[in-house]
DNA sequence: GTCTATACTTCGATAGAC
DNA sequence: GTCTATCGAAGTATAGAC
């Protein structure tokens, strides 16, 4: 099966040349990051690049998109599933967390897009990215509705909850870049951390007693 | 007195260079900057910028060292003045926004030196970083020693409050580029976010009932 | 699908006159 | 201090052979 192999080659190289995309997107950002590093990353010819994706910015587009369907994903399900609205709230952030694990880019390339606006957020991505809100705003109704949580605004509470997580997780690259800080550079394990947001969560949404 | 005037143009042309430069890299990040585009912006010839500042990254590292030097000083001032520490802590959550205020270049430089690992970031600059949160530090410390908060890891802490002030500033820029955007891109006010994430600060940190 | 060689462009930087 | 003209380095992209 010549074709099959063929085909197969074509998806690993296009494969190696996402990956390495994604790892360079995420450390240097759209405009620092260079099409060359990529192929040599990739262990690709430069040219499979362009045969593959078209250029650099479909490429980042390319991994945008993969980003937040994964993202949307996961975050959905955990809503939609079963269980307690508390239960809920940390596992969305858990899988969060989770999903950054998988894509290590995830957390700054996000950060870095709302910097710039997102001028790149096709409406497409941008009803990805509204879907994982949409998720955590449904886990914030189940919980008022079942009187365990009060009255907030799920957006601000959005707004309150992923960024620390992105900013948290973006952070850990810098500790591997500058070892033995202090202060802000101070090493944390991710659990703890984890573990504090969810209980933030919990404070920032729960009825007072 | 020419000298005086000469003196005078300059800190002008410096000062127009210095305040369109740092539009530019909040805009546009350090690697979209465009030293022909800064010059314009700042109605001054290229050559100027390398005259006063040397290149552009040495103008981008002066623009770093202003903004941490503004918001380590201001920050600290809440910390060190007068007051209980649940009111300090809603004065550091607004010193923060009023900066930002007054520098509309620090949420998106901070959020892409957070997301790159803080490269540019020189052990001089990193200590003014460290101020901020040092101050929050005090301010927590004190509230423990007053027996109004609960022990909680003072970074965890930072790194829960200041993450949403950056993402809510900066998310404005995108409500500017695309208005009448729903889900995320819902508009909010400033003040109720400032009212909103002042909340959610003294809920984490609070003792029990 | 893969690789080499190269065209084309943009951008940061500076030399040198005034 | 200010401006013009220009250099040289990168960097994206493609043409064309295999």
């Amino acid at each position: 099966m010549v074709e099959t192999q063929t085909a197969e080659v074509a998806a690993n190289s296009r494969e190696a040349v996402f990956r390495a995309a994604a790892l360079e997107f995420g450390e240097q950002g759209y405009d620092a990051a260079r099409v060359d590093r990529i192929a040599d990353r990739a262990g690709v010819n430069k040219a499979m690049l362009y045969y593959h994706f078209g250029g650099k910015e479909a490429l980042y587009v390319e991994v945008l998109r993969d980003l937040f369907r994964a993202v949307s994903a996961r975050t959905a399900a955990v809503a939609d599933g079963a269980g307690g609205a508390a239960a809920k709230l940390d596992a969305w952030i858990a899988a969060l967390v989770e999903e950054a694990s998988a894509r290590p880019w995830m957390p700054p390339i996000m950060l870095r897009e709302v910097a710039s606006g997102g001028t790149r957020l096709d409406a497409d991505t941008l009803g990805l990215m509204n879907r994982v809100y949409g998720a955590l705003g449904r886990v914030i109704a189940q919980g008022q509705r079942d009187g365990v949580f009060r009255a907030v605004d799920p957006l601000l509470a959005h707004l309150t909850v992923l960024p620390p997580v992105l900013l948290f997780l973006a952070r850990e690259r810098m500790l591997a870049i500058r070892p033995g800080g202090e202060g802000l550079l101070e090493p944390r394990r991710l659990d703890d951390f984890v573990a504090h947001i969810q209980g933030a969560a919990r404070r920032m949404l729960r009825r007072d007693a």
